[in-house]
DNA sequence: GTATATGCAAACGCTTTGCCTCGTG
DNA sequence: CACGAGGCAAAGCGTTTGCATATAC
């Protein structure tokens, strides 16, 4: 509730119900989520504010080193997160697209060496896995099943 | 001359002077390109193909495995290069686009572990990282420098 | 009271699509 | 000669912007 009120605080950024309903939103959610996830999040709550208003304080809030913002490769689109939790990496399940956060990225040691190695200033990285989820693997399985009854 | 008729019979795709001028150009090129850079590419050498043809030539030729698709962090939009057997990851400048490959993946043992820990199928990955090559560095200081200078 | 946020609609850039014609195999 | 490929223009999508109004401080 008033860790809200402090983050925007801290960000000179001045409280109003959108950007509460933004960040409460994030803070609800380990996962990436688009602009309009969040939007229809709010509205899902009857909290129907404008998109442009959504992107405008995403905007914000990234200056202001609250959010964090992620292009996933294969994904179109920009992905927003709160910056404090880092879920760099995921596991992307191809068939139902869900993701599942890495918290742990193993690079971090590589990316030293391999920059070093060929004078390369390493600015960032994107690392996904895909494959299917638990859930998804299920679900094949029994459809196989079905087809060989035939 | 004849590799560009080889990599498109190999995908089972017609001949056309569209497709010549695409492929000519990607594999003049190891940078990362738009399709508008491939578009005003050939348009220079007289060739005024439309763009659509363009995109629509990327996707077949991502398709049958010849082109690969990255999306370049803090750039929007899609870029293309010829995909050849080794590169498997790379090093991408996001100044210049030009890539440096990383010939060994340092994810292996890493993948199985992450599947097993989370019941997660692992079928891929993508690995890249992004920075400044060597050359765009040096560009980099010497702008600053003139800066100083003023 | 003043600066900043919001909503709306329109513009945006990049990419995709429909439809009809053209050219390769 | 059939079917894939090309051109053009229009639509699509996610995102950004201009402008007038409303709101926090």
């Amino acid at each position: 509730m008033e860790k809200i009120e402090l983050l925007l605080k801290k960000a000179d950024l001045k409280y109003t119900k959108q950007r509460e309903g933004i960040l409460s939103v994030l803070l609800q959610n380990e996962k990436q989520l688009r602009a309009e996830d969040i939007y229809l999040a709010l509205q899902n709550n009857g909290k129907e504010y404008s998109l442009s208003t959504i992107y405008r304080n995403l905007i914000s809030l990234e200056q202001a080193g609250i959010v964090e913002k992620t292009d996933i490769p294969s994904h179109n689109g920009q992905f927003f997160h709160l910056k404090t939790e880092k879920h760099l990496h995921q596991l992307i399940c191809i068939s139902c697209k869900d993701t599942y956060p890495i918290d742990e990225c193993p690079l971090e040691p590589y990316l030293h060496e391999i920059g070093q190695k060929q004078g390369f200033q390493v600015l960032g990285h994107s690392f996904e896995i895909f494959g299917l989820c638990p859930h998804c693997q299920q679900k094949n399985s029994e459809r196989e099943l079905a087809h060989e009854k035939k």
